[in-house]
RNA sequence: CGGGGCGUAGCGCAGUCUGGUAGCGCGUUUGCUUGGGGUGCAAAAGGUCACGAGUUCAAAUCUCGUCGCUCCGACCA
């Protein structure tokens, strides 16, 4: 490919809107520009990009045995009301109506028209396992599209929906293509580590996500060095000592006016958070429930609805609050809530509590010297495991502490069990001719992210530094006397040799400085640069560099020698 | 959903407070120059100053409204 002849601008400047390197890069890189929020057009450079990973991606779902097909964006909303998610989707998924008033929605994922499809094919025991997939645009109607391709409302997703006859069947299923995950990632040139996560409104079983570690990442994940354990703060335990509290006198009242946050209420005091008690109402399906942590922890809503089996929790509006408690949210506390039936939960660190400030359900105060067991009711069964896990805390598996860092999830992996299946009478004969339930998997790739990712984990203060496998170009020719017939017939013999080799490349045939050309082959992040120039053929050859060494690694080799030199230097990445 | 910021040339921005001929850098075009890390010089093209209404002799600038973009927060009591 020549320069000249393909559609590339780069950016001196970043563009205003973007914070993150890896979205500064995508638009200064020209691989992309935005067509409004929370929506991009590929350029030819990135289009590139994106095709390769979904080659890779193609390629490693195809040998684990998964089947491609399409489906529709557009989906019935009476599959999505099968399993209720056209409501429980509720504003994430977009929803149209065609002129018939028939509603529809642009896919957010699509496990419902797969199980639906499947349902329709499969009859037998004989046709199982059987995993599909397709990769296409995905639509979620984000309330805050951020990041470039991190988050937006139009996506490229790969997802891969497995059916099997038996729980070992769909558990095998499962650590296949977790396996697969780790070779998709590991060929794209990225560390992503794989993580236990929340199966969400997924499902309850086993899932993980695979992330790259970076510090835009949206995600907490907590690791334990000693054992290995990987987890999604969401879903992350620790295992909480109990408080082994001195006995105090009687809780009294102190007037707290205008102190509502522990952080106000603390320093009014003179106190330090932990010695607080954090009192927040929720409504757990509707029901208010108030959970205990410490002052300087934060409730961690994933385990709460777990631990409550209950579909949804969210903080109670306030008038449920005062109803609950007698108070206004600043105020509230374990002890003597109004509601007198009020379930009370509390974080198992606060076991043996005592000494400690809670809101006094009374505006204006709070309580001192609160002993949780004498003074509040909290059921020994409501003691859980119920705050978000801190760097530090005991790690659940080997007690050694965690620590936290920050990820991009490019991929999840989910074992759905009959959910799906159950809902729209997925069911195969088995060979006594019984029906039975299919059992699913479901596993996605974010593709477009993916791509986003590699450049947030591969870049310098140059530009971008692609791994060769996804590289819009694996070499560029910088032609510096693009008017020198003798140069540019060699730079253009070399383009073919390397594009007979199977090794794609452009010329970069503009008539500009060479810097030029060495700044913009850096910032979009060629893995090989060639130099064919005047001073450099008559000097003895050509020159060939990566895009990861210093210019003193560049190697001088006559042209001759340029395609082996070139697959050496590929070889190396 | 709440709060802040911003909408001026393809991109990045100044000008707005204090109303009076629409500016700068990059990019683009042409010519010369230069020729190994975003050359230098000169000339040129390119803007209904987001949109609408109002105030005024006069509005990018003041007022009101609308739309869009963006950042932060989303009840942690």
């Amino acid at each position: 490919m020549r320069w000249t002849k393909s559609l590339i601008a780069t950016l001196r400047d970043n563009p205003g809107d973007a914070e993150i390197d890896s979205h500064k890069l995508l638009m200064r890189a020209g691989l992309a520009r935005k067509t409004a929020a929370g929506l991009y057009s590929y350029m030819p450079l990135g289009m590139r990009v994106l095709e390769k990973i979904r080659a890779i991606v193609r390629d490693e779902m195809d040998k684990a045995g998964a089947l491609e097909i399409s489906m529709p964006i557009l989906q019935p909303a009476e599959l999505w009301r099968v399993t209720g998610r056209w409501d429980s989707m509720g504003p994430n998924m977009f929803k149209l109506r065609d002129r018939a008033e028939h509603d529809y929605a642009l896919g957010p994922t699509a496990e419902e028209t797969t199980t639906d499809l499947v349902k329709g094919v499969v009859s037998s025991y004989r046709q199982l396992p059987v995993t599909v997939y397709q990769i296409q645009w995905k639509f979620r109607d984000e309330t805050r599209p951020r990041f470039g391709l991190m988050r937006s409302k139009e996506f490229l997703m790969k997802d891969a929906y497995s059916f099997d006859a038996d729980a070992e069947g769909a558990d095998a299923n499962y650590w296949k293509m977790y396996h697969a995950y780790e070779r998709v990632f590991a060929r794209c040139g990225l560390k992503a580590v794989p993580v236990q996560a929340d199966g969400g409104d997924m499902g309850d079983s086993l899932t993980h996500e695979f992330h790259v570690l970076a510090d835009a990442g949206e995600d907490g994940i907590a690791f334990c060095e000693g054992c290995g354990a990987a987890a999604n703060l969401e879903k992350a335990e620790r295992s909480p000592a109990p408080a082994q509290d001195a006995p105090c006198p009687p809780y009294s009242e102190v007037a707290t006016p205008d102190a509502k946050t522990i952080e106000q209420v603390s320093s009014f005091m003179g106190l330090d958070p932990s010695l607080f008690v954090k009192s927040l109402v929720y409504a757990a399906d509707g029901k208010p429930v108030m959970v205990c942590v410490p002052g300087d922890r934060d409730v961690n809503e994933v385990k709460l609805r777990r631990f409550l089996g209950a579909g949804s929790v969210a903080l109670a509006d306030f008038g449920t609050v005062l109803r609950a408690t007698g108070a206004n949210a600043g105020f509230v506390g374990p002890v003597a809530p109004a509601d007198g039936s009020l379930r009370i939960l509390a974080d198992s660190s606060l076991k043996g509590a005592a000494g400690r400030i809670t809101g006094a359900n009374k505006d204006g105060f709070h309580l001192k010297n609160v002993d949780l067991a004498r003074d509040a009711k909290i059921a020994d069964g409501d003691y859980a495991d119920l705050a978000i896990a801190v760097a530090g805390d005991a790690c659940p598996h080997c007690g050694r502490p965690i620590t936290i860092k920050r990820g991009i999830e490019v991929g999840q992996v989910f074992k759905l069990g009959t959910k799906y299946s159950a809902a729209f009478g997925a069911v195969y004969k088995n060979d006594k001719l019984e029906e039975k339930t299919m059992i699913m998997g479901c596993y996605g790739i974010g593709v477009s992210r993916t791509l986003q990712a590699v450049i947030e984990q591969c870049h310098d203060k140059d530009g971008i530094v692609w791994p060769a496998s996804v590289a819009p170009y694996q070499v560029a020719i910088d032609l510096l006397d693009p008017k020198d017939e003798k140069v540019s017939s060699a730079a253009f013999a070399l383009e073919k040799e390397l594009e007979d080799a199977g090794i794609d490349c452009i010329v970069d045939d503009r008539d500009e400085r060479p810097g030029v050309k060495f700044k913009d082959a850096d910032l979009i992040g060629f893995p090989v640069r060639v130099v064919v120039g005047a001073k450099g053929l008559a000097g003895g050859g050509i020159e060939i560099k990566r895009r990861d060494e210093d210019k003193s690694k560049t190697r001088i080799v006559p042209p001759s020698e340029a395609l082996a030199a070139v697959s050496a230097a590929l070889a190396g990445r």
